[in-house]
RNA sequence: GCAGGGGUGGCAGAGCUUGGCCAAAUGCGACGGGCUUAGGACCCGCUUCCUUUAGUGGAUGCAAGAGUUCAAAUCUCUUCCCCUGCACCA
């Protein structure tokens, strides 16, 4: 049994005192990969091994492929996370607490974490640690940290040319808010992390009849304003009469809805009016002026929106459904409605779920589709209503007068743009799945924020600046490109700033810090400089040093003076950045493609001249732990300590890094890991018994061997230039396991062509497991670090088909012995003695090939009539043409299968004479040989190219 | 709703871009056998059905249905179902 973590341990102090992996300017050609820095509120469980792993094996791969490998890290700290982090601490919330036991927290650790900047770098040093457990092959001596002074100044730079290119922007913009402690509620802020959704409304005022006064209704289907019949209140609730800000009237509001309206609109109350004295009100459709009744709705919740509702019996079927209760209760008044269609779906087109007739109200239909109706209960008129706005939506075209043939959607804008330009109606912003509650167990509201700041990510120009790069850059897997695609065209104005939370306070409005994904786009190219930085005090570093550094403005002389930084180091940042940021390759998961990774190309775009802009784009899969997904709430999170102490880093390296494609999600099972462990232990074994092998000419068996190697070579080499590693690795690993057993199996003991696989395998496992084969390769006799050796080439010349092949034709006659046994015994006849394998003449490969070549029997025949000897060789005159004629018969069944085949009988009467005593061993029984044409047997003429008959006798 | 990705044998997961060599790799599991005091380790075999006095044969089959083709898991169309993202949040 192999010591992993003995090994482990072992190389990567070995790697560490020889500095192998810090990248310094050289000679050879740069390359820089970077993966999304982590966040340093937890450490790292073995699902953020896919990013960084990968990352790590591609700079390992461009290592070993002779490139100047640069492969720095950083940690995140910006945002409100740790803030979160630490409120909840200081609460003793429970569930956090649970969390930090997984990753086994000491106790004392934690009461001192209620400092954001210690658990910061509390965390900052467990990932670290972990990193360099698994392996990666980082250079430290870059490290930066986005909470850091430099980091601030770097970040202060990045935004002032942001705004002096003018992509920084002001507006309104609605957000999750917190009443109580007034600040923006993200998912990260609300309790059991709930997305607040928020959704545009409109709201309508209809006017009450001679008086000046307006219900306000809410409604998300302002379309459907013609076929509105009456208005529906709460009896039992309490309105208020109320004055809005910027607008004249009064209007009509539920009073449990004023405050959370309050944060949109303006509101004074005049008056308070039960429900009830609103039923008598006669009001105005403010779009076709129709005069309406109001009336009781018993599903009317005063809470949402203004607390009243417009109602389209049509189309709605709550509405349909309160004005049939009310009609059946005896209400004359809404027994009067008549409800009015407003919107058909289009006949013959991909027609709606619920089928009508004419005169059917359709969401009376839709209510029937369900088998509900107007008694049944809120669910099921709620299915009914989503079912039939999905519908409607989709296929619905409007028949109101004046709106005829739109799409429900063009009509919603429409009557929307006319509402607010008669001062009618305007929009609103709703919590659609309210009631969400911040962490301190406030309820959430929507607030519009006046003046954001945004980045202006829909600026045309910019937009096609990245277009037009996007093209050029390298994306792995290609098949996510078209996300990229679609992200770089969607992606418009983001917020910047925010009012609180860790960060670069944000230089425009300093009461503001910028937001956490937007002072993390151009930070990679922070790391070509960091040696310099680390070292220059924060005040030195002004927009004109990274105008320098970075952008080669200005001249170093001067600078260095008006600074009083050395000139030296000066150059030395500039001249570090021209190299390193040449030529990059940037790691992050597939969620981040919308965010993150698209806006690190639009700033590199607005930032930096071309030829610095990225080069490659490497996007990985998630890892999911026995096939679920990990998460903290389903406990089932493995701390990345955890793994590598259980099983190693290399095992675990290859089950979640190696053993899948790229963009598909890795599965992290114990069984797989120590699976995989086992058999890299079977070669650590197999190359520490090459000095026991013998030595001598090349057999068969040798050029197999080596023929699979060179393929091997040729075809992981191909899969690791994209980053597929799933063929590559069981190639790899799964595949020279079953080859090397199946050579030692036939023979096989030749130390030298072990070595050589040993080694080329070993060397291209090194990428994905480092340490193991680092110390195979030692066993091996290197002497230098497998990790820095050259990538091996493949020989194509070793290649061979036939070699192959010719090891195909034994597992066949192999498995087809078996089964021929199988069946004598099944038959009861006398036990066989001995296998016969009686090998087929030439003239029926030639014939063979004939076919193949011609893929006709009448041509192949043609050929073989005009001249037997030349068609089917000299030896083959004695065969009686209405035996070839058979033989091509029978073989034309398979014509489409057929091939050309250099094996000739002298090439498999050899082949068969070395494997028969292996073929002997696996079925049990002696093996003799002979040709069908000196054969006896009556059943000789069943042979086959490459199938010799088989006689069990 | 919009956008993207899928549905393959007990499970996981290849193959489908370039249709035939695919009853469909590989791993796990189940089963049978060997090794062993015993086995979780290892080795061998087997894992749709039928047929065959002997194997290199046939049928069914890759969500469902239809089509193109000499030939389809692979191409086209339709239907059904599933997953992911939709922003100010790291």
């Amino acid at each position: 049994m192999i010591n992993y973590k003995e090994i482990e341990r072992k190389w990567q102090a070995e790697w560490d005192k020889s500095k192998i992996f810090e990248g310094d300017i050289g000679p050879k050609e740069p390359y820089m990969v970077t993966a999304a820095y982590p966040y340093v509120n937890a450490p790292q469980h073995i699902g953020h091994m896919r990013t960084y792993g990968t990352a790590d094996v591609l700079a390992r791969y461009k290592r070993m492929q002779g490139f100047n490998v640069l492969y720095p890290m950083g940690f995140h700290g910006t945002g409100t996370p740790i803030l979160a982090f630490a409120k909840r601490l200081q609460g003793k919330d429970e569930e956090l607490i649970r969390e930090l036991r997984i990753f086994h927290i000491p106790h004392d650790e934690m009461e001192k974490m209620t400092d954001p900047l210690y658990i910061a770098n509390y965390f900052a040093n467990e990932i670290e640690n972990g990193m360099h457990k698994a392996g990666y092959s980082i250079d430290w001596r870059r490290k930066l940290f986005s909470i850091d002074p430099y980091y601030s100044k770097f970040i202060e730079w990045q935004f002032g040319i942001l705004n002096e290119k003018g992509f920084l922007t002001q507006g309104r913009h609605p957000v999750g808010w917190c009443p109580v402690e007034n600040n923006a509620v993200g998912m990260h802020d609300t309790l059991h992390d709930v997305e607040p959704e928020i959704e545009e409304e409109t709201a309508v005022a209809f006017e009450v009849d001679g008086k000046g006064e307006f219900m306000l209704c809410t409604t998300f289907r302002p379309e459907t304003l013609p076929g509105v019949t009456n208005l529906f209140v709460k009896a039992e609730a309490t309105y208020a009469l109320c004055n809005i800000d910027g607008r004249s009237g009064s209007y009509y509001i539920a009073k449990e809805a004023i405050e959370p309206l309050a944060h949109q609109l303006k509101i004074s109350v005049a008056k308070e009016v039960p429900g009830e004295e609103l039923l008598g009100n006669v009001c105005i459709n403010p779009l076709t002026g129709a005069k309406m009744p109001v009336l009781p709705g018993f599903f009317v919740k005063e809470a949402v929106g203004t607390g009243l509702v417009m109602s389209v019996p049509a189309h709605a079927p709550f509405d349909y459904a309160a004005l049939e209760r009310l009609r059946l209760s005896g209400n004359a008044v809404a027994a009067g409605i008549k409800p009015i269609k407003v919107i058909e779906i289009e006949p013959g087109k991909q027609a709606g779920r619920a089928k009508m007739k004419e005169s059917d109200v359709p969401a009376a239909a839709y209510l029937a589709l369900l088998d509900a109706s107007a008694g049944s209960s809120d669910n099921a008129i709620e299915e009914a209503t989503k079912l039939e706005y999905k519908d409607e939506s989709h296929w619905g075209r409007m028949i109101a007068k004046g709106y005829e043939g739109m799409s429900e959607p063009d009509a919603r804008d429409k009557i929307k743009d006319e509402l607010t330009k008669s001062g009618k109606g305007f929009s609103l912003f709703v919590l659609v799945n309210s009631p969400v509650y911040c962490r301190s167990g406030h309820k959430i509201v929507v607030k519009i924020v006046e003046n954001q700041w945004f980045l202006n990510y829909g600026d045309k120009e910019w937009k096609k600046s990245v277009a037009d790069l996007f093209p050029s850059v390298k994306v792995l897997p290609d098949k996510s490109r078209r996300v990229f695609e679609s992200a770089i065209e969607w992606i418009d104005l983001r917020a910047v700033a925010r009012a609180q939370g860790l960060g670069t306070r944000f230089p425009v409005d300093r009461n503001y810090i910028i937001e956490s994904l937007s002072d993390s786009t151009i930070y990679m190219s922070l790391y070509t400089i960091m040696p310099m930085v680390r070292n220059l005090p924060p005040e030195k570093l002004t927009p004109q040093f990274f105008d320098y550094a970075l952008l080669g403005k200005g001249d170093a002389d001067d600078i260095s003076k008006s600074l009083g930084i050395d000139y030296d180091i000066l150059r030395k940042a500039r001249e570090s950045f021209e190299y390193w940021y040449k030529s990059t390759s940037r790691h992050s998961s597939p969620d981040l493609i919308f965010n993150h990774l698209t806006m690190y190309l639009y700033n590199h775009v607005a930032i930096f001249p071309k030829e610095y802009w990225p080069k490659q784009i490497v996007v990985n899969g998630t890892v999911l732990s026995e096939g679920e997904k990990m998460s903290k709430s389903l406990g089932n999170i493995v701390p990345l300590s955890d793994g590598i102490e259980k099983y190693g880093a290399d095992p675990l390296r290859f089950v979640v890094i190696a053993a899948v494609d790229l963009f598909n999600d890795s599965n992290y099972s114990p069984d797989a890991v120590s699976g995989v462990g086992e058999r890299l232990e079977y070669l650590y074994n197999s190359a520490a018994n090459v000095g026991n092998l013998g030595s001598g000419s090349l057999k068969h068996i040798d050029y197999w061997l080596y023929s699979k190697l060179n393929r091997k070579i040729d075809t992981v080499t191909k899969s690791m230039d994209i980053l597929e590693l799933r063929v590559a690795s069981t190639d790899m690993l799964y595949n020279s396991i079953l080859e090397l057993k199946r050579y030692f199996a036939r023979g096989g003991d030749n130390s030298v062509v072990v070595k050589e696989y040993l080694s080329a395998v070993t060397l291209m496992l090194s990428p994905i497991t480092p340490h193991i084969s680092e110390e195979i390769w030692h066993l091996l006799g290197g002497q230098t670090f497998a990790s820095i050796e050259k990538w091996p080439m493949p020989d194509e010349s070793m290649v061979s088909d036939k070699v192959e092949r010719q090891e195909d034709i034994v597992d066949s006659v192999i498995a087809d012995s078996r089964q021929v046994l199988e069946i004598v015994s099944k038959k009861g006849g006398k036990h066989p003695k001995e296998i016969r394998l009686i090998v087929a003449d030439d003239w029926k490969r030639m014939a063979s090939n004939l076919l193949a070549e011609t893929k006709s029997v009448g041509k192949a025949m043609d050929s073989v009539k005009s001249d037997k000897a030349k068609a089917l060789g000299e030896s083959a005159t004695k065969v009686e043409i209405g035996a070839v004629a058979d033989y091509m018969n029978a073989l034309a069944k398979k014509m489409a299968g057929l091939k050309e085949s250099g094996i000739t009988q002298a090439d498999e009467l050899s082949l068969l004479e070395e494997a028969k005593y292996y073929i002997g061993s696996m079925v049990g029984l002696k093996v003799t040989i002979e040709k069908e044409s000196e054969s006896k047997s009556p059943r000789a003429k069943r042979s086959m190219p490459e199938k010799p008959c088989i006689n069990a006798e």
